[in-house]
DNA sequence: AAAGCACCCTGTACGC
DNA sequence: TGCGTACAGGGTGCTT
């Protein structure tokens, strides 16, 4: 499940060892994982261009090639960026391979099938619907009061919803909330000026220890950086996936329940529905 | 605006 | 051992 430290951590690794790379041939083994043009032309419009840069927005990754050209890779559940020399580690679920000018691959690796490539001229046409950058200067603590405003659901749903904000998965909407000790399940525009900040300052804290550990990756070994390395976040984690855990500010025992069809991680000592 | 659900997928965990 | 079933989850699209 990769969210927004995952796909930073894969987008510094890709802009360090790719770019300046030039893209030989495509192979689509999995026609579906390909959304845009058809994968016909998807292979053939992409093959020969030049990797300029790397960047990410929200859980997108953001591959800019020349001639105006941008791959938009989007990893979904179990979607991975591999970088190769030589053959793809379980090649069986290669969806989408890329050969290198200079003997390397790209392999998009994806055992559930849910990820998605997108080969575009506007990228803002695919990025534009997102919201802001959690970690951007410009999502400020009044910027964010601002957006909670007049939202009258529940703060969980509101911070998975990627317009509200970019990035935010399962795993850090659950730390962040415990982080700022706050209810999945309390209203946004009721939250009070200091559960607000706490909040604010929680996301923005836990995401950017999450980029600096590499990222999460659980016991399911999902993750993994386009190195093939696992992340180092998981030790990290408060409650996520730690029901009948000791809460380590309280010692209460972590919970789990339903939010929104999500499995949702609580402490019932520091986040009280009230 | 918000909530609920089906869908897309497959590995894993479980009950029998 | 082996089968069948439920479950996990990000995003989209539809209905309520």
């Amino acid at each position: 499940m990769p969210e927004l430290p995952e796909v930073e951590t894969i987008a510094r690794e890709l802009r360090r060892s790719v770019v300046g790379a030039a893209i030989t041939h495509a192979h689509v083994h999995w026609p579906r994982s390909i959304a845009a043009p058809n994968p016909w032309a998807f292979a053939r419009d992409v093959s020969g261009r030049q990797i300029t840069a790397v960047s990410r927005r929200g859980k997108w990754i953001v591959v800019v090639l020349d001639e105006g050209k941008t791959l938009l890779v989007h990893l979904r559940m179990t979607g991975r960026l591999l970088v190769t020399n030589g053959a793809c580690p379980d090649a069986g679920y290669v969806r989408v391979r890329f050969l290198l000018d200079d003997g390397r691959s790209i392999c998009f690796h994806d055992v559930r099938k849910f990820g998605r490539l997108h080969l575009v001229d506007e990228p803002e046409a695919v990025l534009g619907a997102l919201g802001p950058e959690p970690l951007a200067s410009g999502f400020t603590l009044d910027e964010f009061r601002r957006l909670l405003r007049g939202r009258r659901g529940r703060i969980k749903p509101l911070l998975l919803n990627q317009r509200f904000v970019a990035g935010l998965g399962n795993i850090y909407t659950d730390e962040a909330l415990w982080r700022a000790r706050i209810h999945p399940l309390r209203k946004a525009n009721h939250l009070s000026r200091n559960e607000i900040t706490r909040l604010w300052a929680a996301i923005r804290d836990v995401l950017a220890r999450a980029i600096e550990s590499g990222g999460t990756t659980l016991d399911d070994g999902g993750f993994v950086g386009a190195g093939g390395d696992p992340g180092e976040f998981a030790p990290h984690l408060a409650v996520y996936g730690r029901e009948g855990d000791r809460c380590p500010a309280c010692d209460a025992e972590i919970e789990r329940m339903v939010v929104c069809q999500r499995g949702t991680h609580v402490c019932p000592g520091c986040q009280e529905m009230r």
